[in-house]
DNA sequence: TGATAGTGTGAGCACTGTCAACATCCCTCG
DNA sequence: CGAGGGATGTTGACAGTGCTCACACTATCA
């Protein structure tokens, strides 16, 4: 729409978030995000992005806080409001599929250090955060839903680390298998319990 | 021991992977490992470990192959044979505990995508696999102990990830204490059963 | 004593993150 | 209206990286 002949270009910032998801997209997931390959696609000089990002770090929180938002609405719509253990199966298979299908993007949100301190990105994350809380609320009342909501975060993160590093099931289509009787068996101790301390 | 003069090092391979494993251990935990430093601290020029290891990803897995070996084995000296819930909490704690302190070994173990067809590495999470394997048997004897194992180790994997991004506690006291209450709030669901469908 | 295979060296390519100096544009103030 | 300043983009450069080649050295076996 805008020239395209412009000297400045109008919204670099939001056009090299953009460009960074669709080559987190489309690239090999084992390729690292190249903040000059950003600035190619984004039509513009390597150094360009700098006037915008302290450094690749800014670009990659920038586009991980994106990637917060997109996993959130992933898992609700795939479930907007689980309730029974079954639909938190949903869930969990929901999260493991996105890290599956938005690999390179899911490592670029989860898989390098980064800053714990940056606000926007702890914000971010929140929304996931209230997502697990909400799930856990309606689906085991009267738990401790702080200590079960981590648990759970931690259990379908798990998973999806699991199945991208090969380490669960080989063939793709039971690996989404494998993840929902990972959390059924889990569910099931509520009927066997194991022998307590 | 050897003659550091001589032309040859004696055994290249090992000493790159200990070279690595020292940066690993030393550097901050957000560099990421260069071969070319790793040829530095061998003091070899830096196109000499390329006679032994096809490329960096090879290198790195090697050292992760290492790494699963020392990771059992801490979890195996935390608690050797776990039987109860409460030493299944403790093995989590220790889980958690190796990948804060190695933190930057435990990236290159898990971080990074890896050829999964790789049988040494493999091999090297059979480990692992076996030692969560065992400790659902005893723990929870009658499940199906193949989905509570990959369950459990998710269960432990995405704590101790969560914890490295800053998304558990922000204290790294009450960080283990979070492990150990979120373990518990799962197993807490065999005495409060939730509304199962 | 050689030839040969294994191992380390050096130079070099293409790429990366990052910076400083310069160029261009837009907007505001006189 | 038109000059100046601040924002934004460009060029060029530096150090560091993975990786490959041609070469140098060394151990070993005929």
């Amino acid at each position: 729409m805008k020239p395209q002949t412009s000297y400045h270009h109008g919204d670099l910032p939001a056009a090299c978030v953009r460009a960074a998801l669709e080559l987190l997209e489309d690239g090999e997931p084992s390729a690292t995000l190249s903040l000059r390959a950003v600035a190619r696609r984004a039509g513009v000089a390597p150094s360009a992005p700098y006037r915008h990002f302290a450094d690749r770090d800014a670009l990659l929180t920038a586009v991980a806080t994106v990637g917060y938002g997109e996993l959130a609405e992933h898992l609700a719509a795939a479930c907007p409001a689980p309730t029974s253990p079954e639909e938190l199966a949903d869930v969990a298979v929901a999260y493991v599929e996105f890290a599956v299908k938005r690999a390179a993007l899911f490592r670029a949100m989860f898989g390098e250090p980064c800053d714990h301190e940056n606000p926007e990105r702890v914000a971010a994350t929140a929304v996931v955060k209230a997502y697990v809380a909400d799930l856990v609320g309606r689906c085991f009342p009267g738990s401790d839903a702080d200590a079960l909501g981590t648990a759970v975060w931690a259990l379908v993160h798990g998973l999806a680390f699991l199945e991208l590093d090969g380490k669960l099931d080989d063939a793709p289509d039971t690996a989404y298998a494998s993840v929902r009787s990972a959390v059924r068996a889990v569910l099931d101790l509520a009927r066997q319990p194991a022998g307590s301390s």
